[in-house]
DNA sequence: GCAGAGATTTTCT
DNA sequence: GAAAATCTCTGCA
């Protein structure tokens, strides 16, 4: 069970962000599989001043001009890996950053990657609280830049989270667009990065 | 429990 | 040369 191309398709940016919320991310590895629901998440738009595409293509973020459907991992501050959803057609620079999850699957795996103990409440929190963290978590880096979410070991799964609360508001981290209204997450949710 | 420094690659002024 | 979609560790309360 996983969503089919059509659902990155069907639906622009801010849309796809929202609905990812509740949706299962997983990823099939070599050492295993690890899965976590998706609860916090920033859309980055073309003509937004804190997209990456904002201003050219280059070979970091050529990934976010694929098309909908396709993996965009990149660095940042020179140490931490961020994951993102490239949404919009291809050509078309736009992403859905993914700030955290809620483990579900292969807590073990995931606590040895992180060098975290995910039977303490504060280590399972520290395993994807956070876009780097999740990163690091699940096992993905930036070979995983480019692939597709409906033909890799990685993909996601429709929303299983039953009954939540949105909320809507601005994102973190930047100083560009900061004041644009494009972060989502489920209220009350302890693995949000910042409530 | 919170605030601040530092690590290090990619890109742009 | 400097800033960037971040995290961890240290020091002090």
């Amino acid at each position: 069970m996983k969503l089919p191309l059509e659902f990155y398709e069907n639906h622009d940016t801010i849309t796809l962000s929202q609905r990812l919320l509740g949706c299962e991310l997983v990823h099939k590895s070599p050492e295993g599989t690890t899965a976590g629901l998706i609860v916090e998440t920033e859309a980055y738009l073309t003509g937004d001043p804190a997209c990456h595409a904002y201003r050219k293509k280059t070979v970091r973020n050529a990934a976010m001009f694929g098309p909908a459907g396709t993996l965009y991992v990149y660095l940042i501050y020179g140490f931490y890996y961020c994951l993102n959803v490239v949404t919009g057609p291809e050509g078309v620079g736009e992403a859905v950053l993914i700030r955290a999850l809620e483990p579900t699957e292969g807590l073990d795996l995931m606590g040895e990657r992180r060098s975290l103990d995910p039977t303490t409440k504060a280590g399972l929190r520290g395993l994807t609280s956070g876009p780097g963290k999740l990163v690091i978590a699940m096992g993905i880096s930036r070979d995983h830049n480019f692939l597709s979410l409906t033909e890799s070991g990685i993909y996601i799964r429709p929303r299983i989270l039953p009954d939540f609360e949105m909320v809507t508001t601005t994102r973190i981290g930047i100083t560009q667009g900061a004041d644009l209204p494009y972060r989502f997450y489920v209220r009350g949710n302890r693995f949000v990065s910042k409530p």
